[in-house]
DNA sequence: ATGAAAGCGCTAACAG
DNA sequence: CTGTTAGCGCTTTCAT
């Protein structure tokens, strides 16, 4: 049997800015030159590198081009999940930002772990980004030291209250909870749950929860009951918690969820069970997410602004790499109640 | 008044394995070698060259490391959307797998289109990364060409429908979108409507609709009516757009959808409306998502089976890079019907 | 067990 | 407008 035309063995090594250079007869300077837009080349020059590069197929080497210019446009992103519903909106803005400009972004997730932090944020400045977008002013000392000595730009994100390293933009969780605690009393109601994440690890959601309860004492109001999750699918933990709390508390006049998805789990097991709500019982949770606008009615939530968010910080260090500085250390949004369906207006 | 005392003039530079090597008064290369665990290091000036390390705060430069040893441990990740609830999954599966090696994953968005996804590709090749896996068989001449020339594992995810360029694992939509059309024919329901994204980028979904197609015109049933939608709350839109079928068309008495989320959003108005479900009018959806889990009902649908395809791409591509091919060029994993309680059961 | 020399592929800086 | 010369910070390879 004859031996089939013997394919080209392929010699897989990448192409080179030489190969381009010789293909088309250019030093590989002025390749370079073409390949970046940079300083004047002749437009006859510029045509032959450009047809050569495409028609070799030439990628350039960016792991090169950065150790030798030592610029690495790359912005690290340190966010603790991605099924929050809460972190795709603000990589989202950081996004709109970004596209408009040379930077790319670079995700890593912490999962809600100090030590995973510790490790991504190691991992992602060995490849020396031009900045830092992190989640949460709480960091290990190790992770503070990384970042302070990094020498680029440091936006923490989500939260302000605390100090940041460099710079932060977000919102202040504590006057968050303290609002709606607010907002429940002024609506009468007394008799109050709350349920929500295991309070550990989740910073936010217990700057909240402090807010939240001191504005109650405020008013002499102590939360009546409380339940908490971890894991699984947050509208159906909502269902079940619930449940759980309205068989165990059935005197609660207002349920308040640390979270809109558990919220919408809870809203709709209460409107099967047809309470009055939000007259009998009112609902609130915390988010604004857009989920929200197709249930049967609207739960009030407080907006965390996360798409803002993501803009802000990302035009920051957008701003910090071209010499500006525009904003302070302090960026703080300030996100209003949205009544909904569920919490009575004053 | 007095000048305060001078702050050590941070000397921005990062540290550089010399600064380690000056610090530990060891050679750059054993203090390499340490800092990786290769080779016989004793263990005396192992202890110096990590204090050294240590105290100085000094983070490897990946960048000059990769150039020298021509590795770098990252696989590109490309897939259209995060917010579409399906890819955080696929991801999720993808870094279960790949924790336990070197690799780590990076991501790339292309907002379903295919001029962005080459140039989002370009990017990430240019990078170097040791593998690929991305979303989906249909890509660009120039974004197939590179993949092919790029010399590295490429496992495209989702879909089985086509051929793969190098590897493939998903399902077959096209069949799920049959085996649906042939429950639902076999429940007895005959005036069927479909409500769907628009069909035009989403491959998949438009193999889902061709699959659903064939089935019906095998029992000589036509879809008889459609309605499309495009962005926004896919909950709400799911509710808009039943509200709408069904004063268009209320002798129907089955309502397929193209995804799980718009599917719940009408099963929450069809429940609101008092429907008889599933003796009068039938639902369901597709992707098998958690949140079903917290709906009053649950809705019928086919797991699209995210997190398994995460998992296999990135096995494959973990095994080819030490050598092993386990796999051939095709896994097809094989999705089930979830009936809920919106689809009788033959 | 440790060190010295030679690049990896590209770009900054300077010549022409 | 184009080319030449040195590296970027690390790892490979080969001595010792």
């Amino acid at each position: 049997m004859a031996r089939e035309l013997q394919v080209t063995p392929k010699d897989t090594r990448p192409l080179t800015l030489r190969d381009v250079s010789e293909a088309s007869g250019v030093s590989e300077m002025t390749v370079s030159r073409v390949l970046r837009n940079r300083g004047d080349v002749s437009a006859a020059t510029r045509e032959k590198v450009l047809r050569a590069a495409k028609t070799l197929g030439y990628v350039p080497n960016k792991i090169a081009g950065a150790l030798a210019s030592q610029r690495v446009n790359l912005v690290a992103v340190i966010i603790p999940s991605m099924s929050n519903l809460v972190f795709p909106e603000v990589m989202t803005g950081i996004n709109r930002v970004l596209e408009q400009t040379e930077l790319q972004p670079v995700v890593g997730l912490t999962d809600y772990l100090p030590e995973k932090e510790e490790k991504v944020l190691f991992e992602m400045l060995s490849w020396r980004p031009s900045g830092v977008i992190i989640a949460g002013l709480e960091h290990s000392d190790a992770s503070r030291a990384m970042l302070r000595t990094a020498g680029i730009p440091v936006v923490e994100i989500m939260d302000t209250d605390g100090t940041p390293i460099d710079t932060m933009v977000g919102i202040s969780h504590r006057r968050a909870g303290r609002e709606m605690g607010r907002a429940i009393l002024a609506a009468g109601h007394r008799r109050i749950g709350f349920l929500g994440t295991g309070l550990g690890l989740d910073h936010r959601a217990r700057k909240r929860f402090e807010g939240f309860t001191e504005a109650l004492a405020k008013g002499g109001v102590e939360v009546a009951d409380q339940e908490f999750y971890s894991g699984g699918s947050a509208l159906a933990k909502g269902r079940e918690m619930t449940m759980a709390m309205m068989a165990r508390s059935p005197d609660l006049d207002f349920l308040y969820y640390s979270n809109d998805l558990i919220g919408a789990g809870g809203l709709l097991w209460m409107i099967e069970q047809g309470y009055d709500i939000p007259d009998k019982v009112g609902m609130a949770g915390f988010n604004g997410v857009r989920l929200l606008q197709g249930l049967p009615r609207k739960l009030a939530t407080i907006d965390s602004c996360r798409e803002e968010i993501g803009r802000r910080a990302a035009q920051i260090v957008a701003d910090r790499l071209t010499g500006d500085t525009k904003d302070g250390p302090k960026v703080e949004l300030t996100p209003t109640i949205a009544f909904g369906d569920t919490l009575k207006q004053p």
